[in-house]
RNA sequence: UGCCCGAUAGUAUAAAGGUAGUACGACAGAUUUUGGUUCUGUUUGUCGAGGUUCGAAUCCUCGUCGGGCAACCA
């Protein structure tokens, strides 16, 4: 199945397309509504947008709505902060809601609900201990068999389930089951439980409810409720589909279907919340938005664009095959943005400085393009001076092979500026290298050069005098393996113990005074950065997003 | 040992019985005042064995391998 016409390629669809147009097509639903259905227990990670885009792509794709649900049926690990943090993500990742929605707004028809199932005697209270349901519910290879409680009349178990909500018990004391099979190959299918009683206090019922549904006993009924056409969940819940139709059909209300999609997995992290907790917690990072964490907040902070975001969703694709996405995927996807829109910056990281000494002692103010990729950007002035500051790394005593830079004798272009030979090295009683003595050459000025001459490197360079200082935060992947929680042993162990390195004092050009926040940069031949959150017109703090491909690096460790 | 998913280049993802294609990566070259960008080219693949068919990645059978399922989590 494709679309497409002779202008546009061919894109074929992927299987949720197909059963959304089958639907369509035969009438069975006129528009469609998904739901992205979030528990507000930790924050949203880069798996979760594949989920989102999904959600609110394919309801936009098909003129259709998508909710925003939460799925707060667990008062003790929902919190009101990862509510606020997750619909923040959400927007930014340029997504609208059409209803804000709370599974626990259903608290009261998901208790007639359960009522209605235990009069038609397909729910029972039960007084086992937990450890008691394990052991009667068996193992995947051998049956269960059902609890003595099962048999309880009608009129008992109702009764017993209003003084379970009336909090005649304690936590633990009861739980609601559905009759269904204690035999059934399906594990969930094994009388799952309804209900729990938790006195605990919920994030938005308060004290209300001291009996709380479990996901199985929400999710369908919410999906239900709303009149979700797809309900469109991850790979670990196929299992659940049964009990999900189960509920549906006894309680004889709106038909929501699931479909399951295999979620994301990124190469060199991890994705799981309860790892990412852990991550948090014991300080691993700086928080739930550090650069280095594959949190939404985390990429947001770091640099990415929503726009990146959105064309690797739809890069990996969607299908039902479990796959680990290499990450350079992710970071061709914001380079390719980051090109198009980020301004050129001059910025120094470990400073050379070298003197012209046939340059005057006036300043010259060079013009540069912002961006050579986007022409309706203008030009800045750069000032260019005696004493430079040039990059260490940039200037080599014994060049190796293919060494385009400057070394003794030889000649490279300085960006948007002169031509420089390098005459002398200067180096301090132990032999480091502390200045350089240069000349450059006045008819090779960017952009009337007439000096006939081709080099072969080019420079960044920013002027001593005019320079300014910022803190730049280099990130690193997190995990020195592709695929951490694959390993041996704890995932911890296999942390990059350098995943960030911190530049001190960079040398800037001045036009970064006015840096802005959200603004996106290239420093030429280093990435792409934008200012950190912290950063403040005393101290300018810049992260970046992202390296610019370094063929010189592989060719280097050839060497 | 049971049930359910799944298997196409290194990684992803198309091909709905009829030429195995695309992207990322890798490699090579061209262009370049960013060793960036752009452009060109190369490389590598249908898990295995049978069967149906003129013809199978696709349908059938049996294997193999990977993942999920035994929370009062979602």
């Amino acid at each position: 199945m494709t679309t497409g016409t002779k202008d546009s390629p061919e894109k074929s669809l992927n299987f949720l397309e197909e059963i959304i147009e089958a639907d369509l097509r035969s009438g069975k639903y006129h528009s469609i509504l998904t739901r992205f259905p979030p528990e507000p227990n930790g924050y949203l990670h880069i798996g979760h947008s594949k989920s989102i885009c999904l959600n609110f792509g394919l309801a936009i794709k098909y003129g259709g709505k998508t909710n925003l649900r939460f799925d707060d049926t667990n008062p003790v690990t929902e919190e009101t902060e990862y509510v606020e943090s997750i619909k923040e993500d959400i927007r930014w990742l340029g997504f609208e809601w059409a209803n804000e929605l709370y599974a626990s707004d259903y608290f009261d028809i998901l208790f007639d609900y359960a009522v209605d199932l235990i009069r038609r005697g397909l729910a029972y209270v039960d007084d086992s201990s937990s450890d008691e349901i394990a052991e009667l519910k068996g193992t995947p290879t051998t049956p269960g068999s059902r609890s003595q409680y099962a048999s309880r009349s009608i009129e008992e178990n109702l009764h017993l389930f209003i003084a379970m909500r009336d909090g005649k018990f304690g936590d633990g004391q009861k739980v609601l089951r559905a009759k269904i099979d204690m035999t059934s190959s399906n594990m969930h299918l094994r009388d799952p439980i309804m209900y729990r009683i938790k006195h605990a206090e919920h994030h938005r019922t308060g004290k209300k409810w001291c009996i709380y549904p479990l996901y199985d006993f929400a999710h369908g009924q919410s999906d239900s409720i709303e009149k979700v056409t797809h309900s469109i969940c991850t790979l670990e819940f196929v299992t659940h589909r049964p009990l999900y139709d189960w509920f549906i059909e006894k309680l004889e209300i709106f038909a929501s279907r699931q479909f399951e999609f295999a979620r994301l997995n990124l190469s060199f992290t991890v994705m799981s919340k309860r790892k990412l907790l852990q991550l948090v917690q014991e300080k691993y990072v700086g928080g739930w938005d550090d650069p280095r964490m594959p949190t939404i907040s985390g990429y947001r902070r770091r640099g990415y664009t929503p726009e990146s975001i959105r064309t690797f969703a739809e890069k990996v694709g969607v299908q039902k095959r479990d796959n680990l996405i290499d990450v350079s995927l992710l970071e061709f996807c914001i380079r390719e943005h980051l090109n198009k829109i980020a301004l050129r910056k001059m910025v120094i990281f470990d400073p050379l400085k070298i003197v012209i000494t046939n340059f005057s002692d006036d300043v010259e103010f060079l013009s540069s393009e912002d961006n050579p990729e986007d022409p309706g950007t203008g030009r800045r002035e750069i000032p260019f001076s005696r004493e430079l500051f040039i990059e260490r790394e940039d200037f080599s005593e014994n060049p190796p092979k293919k060494f385009f830079r400057l070394s003794l004798g030889q000649k490279v272009r300085l960006k948007s500026a002169y031509i420089i030979q390098c005459d002398k090295v200067i180096k301090d009683e132990n032999g480091k290298i502390v200045e350089l003595l240069c000349s450059y050459l006045a008819e090779s000025k960017s952009g009337s050069d007439i000096s006939g001459l081709k080099v072969q490197g080019t420079l960044h360079w920013v002027s001593v005098k005019h320079a300014i200082t910022a803190e730049v935060f280099l990130y690193d992947r997190l995990f020195r393996v592709e695929d951490p929680s694959n390993e041996e042993g704890d995932f911890k162990d296999y942390i990059n113990p350098v995943s960030l390195h911190v530049v001190k004092a960079a040398y800037c050009e001045p036009s970064l005074r006015n840096a802005r926040f959200g603004e996106r940069y290239q420093f030429i031949r280093k990435g792409y950065f934008c200012l950190d959150r912290t950063s403040s017109e005393e101290k300018l703090i810049f992260n970046r997003t992202v390296t610019l491909k370094d063929t010189w690096a592989k060719e280097a460790k050839k060497q």
